[in-house]
RNA sequence: GUCCCGUUCGUCUAGCCCGGUCUAGGACACCUGGUUUUCAUCCAGGCAACAGGGGUUCGAAUCCCCUACGGGAUGCCA
């Protein structure tokens, strides 16, 4: 009995509430998206809470439309929020926009102990130290320093760090909103969050937010800046602009979720065994701050597509088919008339052998439309073998003359082969040519037999003229 | 300029905290060979790294210092 009490005690007290906070820009970035995703890993991991809270400050920019990307783009990659938009919760509202009672209540708070004065319109955050006039060469020009006493971050990921602010800042604008800087502590003291988890571009905004705390008299939340993500070529850290930092273009193009979640975990963490390619249960469990990296990391498609390939390929066909009809569909491979049977068993023979569902539409086009291009390398190629136009003619009569069921297409082939006194695969290669344009593709048996016997004698019989 | 953080194969990383087990392990990519009608898979093998320099130590990828390089911050952006 004393034990229950006591471990819901525990349970209570030690309550981990992370938070992600994004600002709806009209895009979901890679690297709030793994943001994102360490929170909510953190979250599930000790069975905390992860609030979702939408710093939508700047009016421009934030639009609905800019909101659904975001909401979307969690969605997607099966991140659920305990708290925020859409599901409501006791530290509400969750809008930034929504909130200026509460930093207007912070705000006195900081007045009333002498920290804020104004000038130029605008409020600011008063340092404690001692304050001398000097020139800055930076920003050319003669400011007021302080000397304040540096302060220390035990950062569950860095270890200890120190730094000093050494200027005042502005905490509210002079057209009256308040600055990030501000919200942001604002909003994690007014709704408990514990933990924070974000990108190491913010360390060394992290002593103008300890700061803060301190001014409002709270103890500082436990800090966790994890590593930056860095573009593939060139320098700098992953900009929108950079090739596979959307995560909404993932989904447009036919990435598994699991196999994006799963890549964008191993970047900047890792489980410290030789485990890669985990399933999302597994991530929880083992997800914690010791796996965490202190270097940034380089994103590299090439190792996304690859664990995107084997998932890809142990999906069951039905799956596979969902993910598979609106990529051909956009790509005018399929009309919506076409027989769900046959587009299942195109897939079926698609599916090992694709890499990704991106190349699907090429790769099985000639399944669906007579009108596919014959790769003229491939025509080389089997052109020095012989005429494939005589070869083909010889086995026209035999494939007419079968039913397409693959032993049987099999056995009249190898019978024919052997009348020729030749090996039945002298035939494939030009076989798969005249039917498909191409020099590889599926087993060619099953090709044959999935196209169906009309078909392929019609091809063929076009192809040999 | 100043401050903060970082640096192991091309890339993601293990090892580093608690120095010897590291002739530095795995994965992706790449190359070779095998399997396959082809392609993909699969199998076998290969290439390839402790940023540099000092120190400490019997011994350093691991500890300390310096340098270089990379990243970030330095906004009345978030």
């Amino acid at each position: 009995m004393c034990d229950c009490i006591l471990s819901y005690l525990n349970f209570i007290m030690s309550q981990v509430r992370v938070r992600f906070a994004p600002s709806p820009t009209g895009f979901f970035h890679i690297g709030s998206a793994r943001t994102a995703l360490f929170n909510w890993l953190y979250a599930r991991h000790t069975g905390g809470t992860f609030v979702l809270r939408i710093e939508d400050t700047d009016k421009e920019r934030n639009t609905d439309e800019a909101l659904r990307v975001l909401l979307d783009g969690m969605r997607w990659m099966g991140m659920d929020w305990d708290e925020g938009p859409e599901v409501g919760g006791a530290s509400g509202p969750y809008f930034q926009s929504e909130r200026q009672a509460v930093y207007d209540e912070y705000l006195l708070k900081l007045k009333d102990a002498g920290r804020t004065y104004e000038k130029d319109g605008a409020i600011w955050f008063k340092l404690e130290g001692e304050r001398t006039t000097e020139y800055d060469d930076f920003r050319k020009a003669e400011v007021e320093k302080v000397k304040a006493a540096p302060v220390v971050i035990d950062d569950a990921v860095r270890g200890r760090v120190e730094r000093a602010e050494e200027m005042d800042f502005v905490i509210v604008r002079k057209d009256g909103n308040p600055v990030f800087h501000l919200v942001n502590v604002v909003d994690d003291i007014a709704m408990g969050i514990t933990h924070v988890i974000r990108g190491e571009d913010h360390l060394s905004n992290t002593s103008k937010h300890v700061e803060l705390f301190k001014a409002f008299g709270v103890e500082p939340p436990v800090f966790a800046h994890i590593p930056l993500i860095l573009k593939e070529v060139g320098s700098g850290k992953m900009s929108k602009r950079d090739k596979g930092a959307l995560i909404e273009e993932y989904e447009q193009r036919g990435f598994l979720a699991n196999a994006v979640r799963n890549y964008i975990s191993l970047l900047g963490w890792n489980p410290k065994d030789e485990r890669e390619k985990m399933d999302i249960a597994e991530i929880v469990e083992l997800f914690d701050f010791p796996g965490i990296n202190k270097g940034n990391s380089r994103f590299d498609e090439k190792k996304l597509s690859a664990l995107n390939t084997e998932y890809l390929r142990e999906l069951n066909i039905e799956s596979y088919a969902f993910l598979a009809r609106p990529i051909l569909h956009t790509a005018g491979v399929i009309s919506e008339e076409e027989n769900e049977d046959y587009i299942q068993s195109v897939l079926t023979l698609c599916q090992s052998k694709a890499r990704s569902l991106d190349e699907l539409p090429d790769f099985c086009r000639y399944f669906f439309s007579d009108a596919y291009a014959l790769d003229e390398k491939t025509g080389n190629k089997i052109a020095k073998k012989g005429d494939p136009k005589e070869l083909l003619a010889e086995i026209v009569p035999v494939l007419d003359a079968v039913d397409f069921e693959a032993d049987a297409l099999q056995a009249a082939l190898e019978a024919h082969a052997e009348s020729k006194d030749v090996k039945v695969f002298a035939y494939f290669p030009a076989l798969r040519y005249a039917l498909s344009g191409k020099g590889g593709g599926p087993d060619l048996i099953p090709m044959l037999v999935v196209l169906g016997k009309q078909r392929v004698l019609a091809r063929l019989q076009a192809f040999v003229g």
